[in-house]
DNA sequence: CAGTATCCTCCAAGATACTG
DNA sequence: CAGTATCTTGGAGGATACTG
């Protein structure tokens, strides 16, 4: 099956001495094998956090809704990022036994609580979607940091 | 330089009749240019978000502070990724002419509200680890999900 | 210390074809 | 319709060496 979007991998342990929690006042280190950092890389597929959005307004949707829905998306990455998904039990995959079958797809409770949390990301981004932009603009106008030799 | 990091690429525009914004009840698609899609990719960066939690306690880092609390992350990654953050407005980067350089990154104004919400993310799958790794664990007990064949 | 420049690996992601 | 199975590849990510 080529197992792909496996996550994991590695379990090391090491050492590192956790003093706090993950964020807030106690930040420390965000160790490799441990929670925050788990999640983290599993939102960071480039189709989790865009998949988790589309089913964000609580309606379950079929497989090429949420296809249509997130535009670019190949068949193959949508089920596996689906797939990691219900593995994480953020995603419920529900099978009609119909003639052209019927799969839908839609949050855990869970999945829901996430899910909220990245939307928030995506309306934040929305709202700042022109200061991001001029940002943008201005830094690539001031072009690359260093080289003050060669002119 | 090898660019990298690019983001961007397309500059596509096509039709998308927009109707909401983006999650909330009017949640349609998730267009290839525009702004959330964006941001949501620069986010999905290996190493973005855990940067944007290691900087979220408002304190300045210096580069080999930060290189530590990530963990695992090269110098390059971690400076390619700060320079996307810093492209993108949300991270900014104060060189002191000392004799051994004295580099240090900070979040922006703009930079604080997406930490703030990606770090909600961190503490929310720390609060939840237990819950993921048992749906996890119950997952691959029930194994491949078709095939109801060949044994 | 804080980078930059190369080179290289590997796998996430894509394309394509087939199936229940 | 909703997948699975392969093959292929771009480029994210890594290792290493050098520099101001």
């Amino acid at each position: 099956m080529e197992t792909d979007f496996d996550h994991e991998g590695n379990g090391r342990h090491e050492d590192h001495r956790e003093r706090g929690a993950v964020g807030g006042r106690g930040s420390e280190v965000l160790p490799r094998g441990r929670a925050p950092r788990a999640t983290l890389e599993l939102i960071a597929g480039k189709w989790t956090m865009l998949a988790l959005v589309a089913l964000a307004d609580g309606r379950a949707l079929r497989f090429n809704e949420l296809r249509r829905r997130l535009d670019g998306v190949t068949q193959k990455m949508l089920t596996q990022t689906l797939r990691a998904l219900e593995r994480e039990g953020l995603v419920t995959r529900t099978v009609f036994p119909t003639v052209p079958p019927r799969v839908e797809y839609g949050l855990t409770a869970l999945g829901e609580e996430i899910a909220q949390l990245v939307t928030r990301i995506a309306e934040w981004s929305a709202s700042r979607a022109d200061q991001l932009c001029a940002a943008r603009a201005t830094f690539d106008r001031r072009a690359p940091h260093p080289r003050p030799l060669s002119a």
